[in-house]
DNA sequence: CGCACCCTTGAAATTACTCAAGTTCAGTGG
DNA sequence: CCACTGAACTTGAGTAATTTCAAGGGTGCG
């Protein structure tokens, strides 16, 4: 369980495959010398927590490559997942909003992701409507995500939910590949207990709606004309 | 079902006691003169549409008295609530973002609310710091009620549930009264059937945790200490 | 008075949870 | 090279919770 950290530059940014999709979607040079503070380059191990809820936020994270978890803790001491942080989303918004995270963040699988301080944010916000205008895509990406979320993941039985669960993981590949988060995982992003989410998995498997890329039952290659319909409770 | 508007003008934006709340506490007075395009006040009974899913985005609503419902219909027709705008909350925020809106709001009691349009909220945002907080306010208050949402009324079983919604709804009302929904909007925010959305109502109504205050069962008193035993699955 | 509309309740069927073993697999150390 | 171990996944059986389908109240309104 270890982080890595190491200072980006200018040029990293230009060259940076992910810059479409990121904050500094559409910053021109005058912008980025505004940049006061370091912008750093980070790599966590699986398992590892970016931040936690309640602290004090200090840095935005835009993921370049892995997945995040964002979970809330319960009374019981249960997790739940409340939403999932992937390459082009952000990690930590709200702190531009309220100082403190409003949830904690978990890396997943192995996570690439820029650290930026909360100080270059707030500049940028002031001195360049592009970033502006960015920060607002951000907000609203992150609100229908976790609308989606309430009525994709927590509406209708088991199997729909998870059906839906594997076809906005797979997302846009193109191969209809997908890795699986651990049981643990999904039950706690679905609202069921991890054998239940276990059972289920292991019953589109059996139907053949998910074909095993591997022996650990992580990798996966769906069948999305059947997930589909299981997502819409036909069958 | 009836939807009634007239013109608002500056003198009605200062006095008006929800400000403090609204997407306009903060402006001042050479603020208010760069709004060109007039602000109506809008009254709508109860099970009016304030605006559709898809639906080209004109205005930002800012409720000031009542409750909307945001929903999202399912392939089967049914309703799933995402969540709910009460006073100095904003529906329609996404259109700031993103053209159209990504649910549809349906007033749940009669409503009062501004309807500002769009053009109102571009021109302050980039003429008035003071807005563009305020805005920023919002944003975050959504996305966090959304994923309060997500961990507090999409986990745990139907009597958890309803208690936690019992507990937001009295808010911080003093006397611990509350109206609640028909049971069919309750089951549709819990993910829950109505039946057994009835079915717990009753249930807490018998152990004394809610005490009548109408004959039609929907107006209610809560017995707070209690029902924060059932929010934690105690009992 | 009677029609709507919603809420309530019952009973059976289904779904999900709980508790408790097994199983598999990757990694470790002999 | 192989047995051991830990972690995660799977499966079973009994129980609990929820849904489903169906019928029976209550209240307000025309």
């Amino acid at each position: 369980m270890h982080v890595k950290i190491h200072p980006l530059h200018e040029n990293d940014c230009a060259s940076c495959g992910m810059r479409e999709q990121s904050l500094f979607a559409n910053l021109n040079s005058s912008d980025f010398q505004l940049i006061n503070q370091p912008i750093h380059d980070l790599v966590a191990e699986a398992h590892t927590t970016l931040f936690a809820e309640g602290s004090q936020g200090e840095y935005v994270f835009t993921v370049r490559k892995g997945l995040v978890k964002l979970v809330r803790y319960q009374s019981d001491g249960s997790q739940r997942i409340i939403r999932l942080v992937g390459p082009g989303d952000i990690a930590g918004l709200e702190t531009t909003a309220n100082a403190s995270y409003d949830s904690t963040a978990i890396a997943v699988t192995e996570v690439q992701a820029c650290r930026i301080p909360l100080g270059v944010i707030q500049r940028l916000e002031n001195e360049s409507p592009r970033l502006h205008q960015q920060l607002v895509r951000k907000w609203h990406e992150a609100l229908k995500t976790a609308d989606d979320f309430i009525a994709d993941l927590a509406s209708g039985n088991a199997r729909q939910r998870l059906a839906r669960l594997l076809l906005r993981l797979v997302g846009s590949d193109v191969n209809g590949q997908l890795m699986l988060p651990p049981r643990e995982d999904v039950g706690a992003m679905l609202g069921i207990t991890t054998e239940t989410a276990s059972r289920t998995v292991a019953s589109f498997r059996r139907e053949g709606m998910l074909i095993d890329m591997d022996r650990q039952g992580r990798f996966f290659r769906i069948d999305a004309t059947a997930l589909h319909a299981a997502a819409n409770g036909s069958e």
